[in-house]
This record gives C-alpha cells, sequence and structure tokens, in this order.
DNA sequence: CAATATTATTTAACATGTGAATTAAATATT
DNA sequence: AATATTTAATTCACATGTTAAATAATATTG
C-alpha cells in the first residue's frame, strides 16, 4: 500500500512494523508465534522484524517464565506513540480505499478474499 | 501461491521467474522495462532476477542495436520447455480457484481488483 | 531418572520488494 | 559541436518472503 508506506516513512517504520505495533496494541503482549499469526507474518521474518523493533526501542523482549523457550513481546511508549500519532489517518486512508470500492463492492471483496484464505473452514 | 510454488520447485524456478518466461512466451523478445511491466516487477528486481535467469540458461539477454541503453531479453529453448512442461498443471491449478471460488465471485473479484489497479484508468 | 520426542524459536541461505543514488547512452539546447 | 537534459538500466542498502536446518527448553517414555 504505497500510501500506507508513505504514511509511515516519517515514522520511520515499515508497513510490517506497523502491523506488529497495532496487533501488540490491540492484544496487549504476547508470544512471537501468536505475534506472527496475528500480523500475518511468518515466523522467521518476526523474529527478524522483533530485533530491529527492539533496536528502535519500539518493543521489549523476555523470556516468558513458565517457558523459557517462549519469546514474549511488549510495546513501548515509544512504539504506542507512533500508534497514537498514525491511527487516524490510517483509518482515513482504509475509508479512502472503501470509497474508492463503494460501499457494496468493498464488502464483496472481503467476503471473497475469506473464501481464499486458507485458516478459513470452508474446507479449502 | 503455494501449489504455483509447489509445482515449479521441481523446476528449479521461482513464481517471479515463471511469470517472466510466460510474458516471454506470450510476447515474444523485448526490453527490460516491457517485461518488467508486463511481469508485474519492479525494474531492479527485474534486473537481478534476469541476470539469475540467465546464469542458468533460461533467457538470453542483449543489447538493442538502435539504442544501446535497451536491453532486450529473449527466452532460450530451454526457458520454452519449462513453460511447455507446466502450462497444462498450471491452468488446472487456476482452474482450481475459479472452482473454490465459484464463477461469479471469480469473475467479481477480478473486475473489483481491476478498480483497485493504479495502472487503470478509472481516475483512482 | 536417562533417553527420546516434541515444541518454540532462531539461524542460514537465497530470492524478491523498495526507494534512492548512480551510470551510460541518447536527445535537446544553445 | 559542446553542454545540458532526459531516459533506460543498474547498483546499493536495507527489509521481508520462503524453505530448510539447527537450537534449546519442555514433555514423554521406557
Amino acid at each position: 500500500m504505497p500510501p500506507i508506506r508513505e504514511m509511515l516513512a516519517d515514522a520511520g517504520i515499515t508497513e510490517q512494523q506497523w502491523r506488529v505495533l497495532r496487533v501488540l496494541a490491540e492484544y496487549g503482549p504476547q508470544s512471537s508465534s501468536t505475534l506472527a499469526s496475528r500480523a500475518s507474518l511468518l515466523f522467521p521474518s518476526l523474529t527478524r522484524i522483533a530485533q530491529t523493533m527492539q533496536n528502535k526501542g519500539l518493543i521489549t523482549l523476555s523470556r516468558d517464565a513458565d517457558d523459557r523457550r517462549r519469546q514474549m513481546i511488549c510495546i513501548t511508549s515509544s512504539g504506542q506513540k507512533i500508534i497514537d500519532d498514525k491511527a487516524n489517518q490510517a483509518l482515513e486512508i482504509v475509508a479512502d480505499v472503501k470509497h474508492r470500492l463503494g460501499k457494496d463492492n468493498y464488502e464483496a471483496l472481503l467476503d471473497i478474499l475469506a473464501l481464499l484464505d486458507p485458516d478459513n473452514p470452508e474446507g479449502n
């Protein structure tokens, strides 16, 4: 999404990093695997992205006390600030797309894409 | 497309390389920029992909005599063989997707996606 | 409890995406 | 014709996609 990338460029993050922040803001601290799935990222990609984002101070990483294999990930206030600063612009961009397509087309698109989703229980 | 990648894996090529071969087979020899556009690849990506494919013997590269800036690209018989060997399987995979969605959904999807295409003259 | 199997994550290697800077050849200007 | 401009490709640097192999911690078995 060019307009999304453009919006995020001055925050210095990518679309994928934006999705990670959004998921963390919505669901709170969570394990790498959960986060990867929710942000539609492959596990190895998330590993690298998380390290990058930790270096940028956008998230913190820690091991789960009960299961030290589990990497727990948490958003920082600096990461949350990006969400707070950009959330409205992101909503506007989505609204624009919706408007360009028209409501009916937009909803039809979401329905059809859901049919193609491999995680969907439609027996694909 | 996991099923497409799986099909191409034993031919030793990627989805992008497959698209390059398909475009060359359909339109014949052409310049890098034309090929990139038709194969939905960014120019810098095509540059690298073309070098890889030349090393594999799937395509040949040469300079246009009239304009030596222009990189002309041509499929080899070895490249054409991959097309010949896999074209039917590829059609089956597409037919499967079409069948999973149903004809109406499939056509609706193509129409809606065309609306989102930045190259489309719909005044987006 | 020791050996084995499973699970969560990481690392590696290669390919592509992306935007900016660079090069080289052709075209336009003066 | 010499300089400036434009155009076609390439190169760079960094980020992610993708698959397979490797680690490390936990759970399971004998």
